[in-house]
DNA sequence: CGAATGATATACT
DNA sequence: GTATATCATTCGA
C-alpha cells in the first residue's frame, strides 16, 4: 500500500530518512512497472543546511518543488547527466528533502536492465543515485509530482529492518558545505533484507 | 585515478 | 541577454 501524505509531512527529516530504508520505491513509466527496496538515503535539512539546494531559503525554478508540502518528488539534473530522485518532506515552505541513493531490485528487473543497458543484475544496477534513477526511468519530468499519483510512489511492504542495521555516516560529495559537510545525514542498510 | 558531461545559478554587459 | 563557474556523479583505465 502507498504511504499516506502524513508520513512525509512530519518535522524530523532524519527520522524520516531512517524510516524510508526498507520501503519500496515504485515507478510506472512508459507502462513499465518497477519496484526497488530503498537501502540508502541522505537527509537535506532545509534552509539551515549548507549542503541543501534550499540553503538560506534559495528559491528558484529548480528548487521550487522542495518548498511544497511533503509527499512529492523533487528530481533534478546533476553533472549534466544524472537525474537524482528526492522525496520532499515536512510542511509547505519548509524545504526538507531526502535523496534516495541506492536500492535493491524487487520487480520489473527486465525494464531496469533495459534502461541501464545491462544484461545481468549486479550491485551497480541500482548502486548510486544516478544509476538508481536511470534504472527506474526517472527524469526531471517527474519533479513536483505527487507520490500519491500513478507514475511514482512509495509503498510499505513490511520489509524487516531493525534499527541497529542502519549505519549513519557523512554525506557524499558535499565538501563545500563547511561545518555541515560532516553531519551523519546518510543512512545505509547494507545488511541483507528479509521479507515477511 | 581522472576525464567527461550539460543544466543551472549567478554575475555580469 | 550572454557568459562561465559550479556541481547531492559515473565510467573506464
Amino acid at each position: 500500500m502507498k504511504l499516506p501524505q502524513e508520513f512525509y509531512r512530519r518535522e524530523d527529516v532524519l527520522q524520516l530518512s531512517r524510516e524510508l530504508l526498507g520501503k519500496v520505491l515504485c515507478t510506472r513509466i512508459d507502462g513499465e512497472l518497477a519496484r526497488v527496496v530503498i537501502t540508502e538515503t541522505e537527509a537535506y535539512a532545509g534552509v539551515a543546511d549548507k549542503a541543501s539546494h534550499a540553503y538560506g531559503g534559495r528559491r528558484t525554478k529548480r528548487t521550487e518543488p522542495m518548498f511544497a508540502a511533503g509527499g512529492a518528488a523533487y528530481v533534478y539534473l546533476c553533472y549534466g547527466i544524472h537525474h537524482l530522485f528526492n522525496v520532499v518532506s515536512n510542511v509547505e515552505n519548509v524545504p526538507h528533502a531526502i535523496l534516495i541513493r541506492a536500492g535493491k531490485p524487487l520487480e520489473g528487473v527486465e525494464a531496469m536492465l533495459m534502461r541501464r543497458q545491462k544484461l545481468t543484475v549486479d550491485r551497480t544496477l541500482l548502486g548510486g543515485p544516478g544509476s538508481l534513477a536511470k534504472a527506474l526511468g526517472i527524469t526531471t519530468r517527474l519533479t513536483g509530482k505527487s507520490l500519491q499519483g500513478n507514475e511514482v510512489w512509495i509503498e510499505d511492504r513490511q520489509i524487516l529492518l531493525t534499527a541497529n542495521e542502519i549505519v549513519a555516516s557523512p554525506r557524499i560529495g558535499v565538501d563545500y558545505a563547511e561545518e555541515d559537510a560532516l553531519r551523519p545525514y546518510r543512512f545505509r542498510a547494507d545488511a541483507q533484507i528479509t521479507y515477511e
